[in-house]
DNA sequence: ATGGTCGGCAACCGA
């Protein structure tokens, strides 16, 4: 079983690039976030010659979440059970014996703003999300972009970045509250290494070449269901062609 | 070298 997650930057203008990455790597599974479009105007029709079934949500402009799967697509439910459920930032479905979650959290724009209060909470209420339909024994996957760099190996310059909105103090107790409903970081389970990132701010001068990024995309695991993974690699491809998203697939691999 | 991020969507917002 192979689950990957991107954030593709708008699914219209990605395309191309989403179609290859599918064909080449076969996975079972693809989470996508920022899709960037309204259901209404969800390219569908050049997904059906894919081999994939896929459920979405979208709004105009900003947000939106989606979920591509070779094997039936069951129990499908978008957003938090709290309110605003923020339905184009959660997909949660299950698939074969996994469930699955594909969050696109807030980014939290600036640490003294009402949206970084927002992103905090909205760490809490995933949590109460995960309580309140899973247990830690479940077979259960939650990836996405967490908009948060974990540890000082995963950004370019943490001492510098500590306190911005995706390596924040208070963003990492958010996420390990979270974690300690009993999840495992798949990608820490199998690389040790600093500099794997999965986010270049296009801002940044040649950031993908000098490799001044941030390990934001995650894929986590409960124990039982990590106890099973075979791998967990960052793709860098696709930062090869042309219009790349700022982001990059992570991929994990797990013996079911 | 006379530039200097993207995408959406139509003036700026969000990342």
């Amino acid at each position: 079983m192979k689950i990957a997650s991107f954030n593709v930057n708008s699914i219209r203008a990605r395309l191309p690039i989403v179609l290859n990455w599918l064909k080449k790597h076969q996975p079972d599974v693809l989470c996508l976030q920022e899709t960037k479009v309204q259901d209404a105007d969800f390219p569908k029709d050049d997904f059906v010659q894919s081999g994939y079934e896929f459920v979405f949500k979208g709004q105009k402009s900003y947000n939106g979440v989606a979920i591509f799967s070779k094997d039936k697509i069951r129990n499908v439910r978008y957003g938090l059970d709290s309110q605003p459920s923020d339905e184009p930032r959660l997909i949660c479905a299950k698939i074969g014996k996994i469930n699955v979650v594909n969050t696109y959290i807030p980014q939290g724009f600036e640490p003294q703003s009402d949206k970084f209060q927002y992103k905090l909470d909205w760490f809490e209420r995933l949590l109460n999300f995960f309580k309140n339909n899973f247990k830690p024994t479940d077979l259960l996957v939650w990836v996405g972009d967490f908009n948060i760099a974990p540890e000082p190996r995963d950004l370019y310059d943490p001492q510098n970045l500590l306190g911005s909105v995706c390596y924040h103090p208070d963003v990492q107790k958010a996420l390990k509250k979270v974690m300690d409903f009993g999840f495992v970081d798949v990608f820490r389970k199998h690389c040790d290494e600093s500099g794997q990132y999965t986010f270049w701010d296009y801002r940044l001068p040649n950031a993908f070449k000098r490799n001044l990024g941030w390990r934001l995309d995650h894929i986590m695991a409960t124990f039982p269901l990590a106890e099973k993974s075979a791998a967990c690699y960052i793709d860098k491809e696709p930062r090869s062609v042309e219009k790349p998203s700022d982001h990059t697939p992570i991929v994990a691999e797990f013996k079911l």
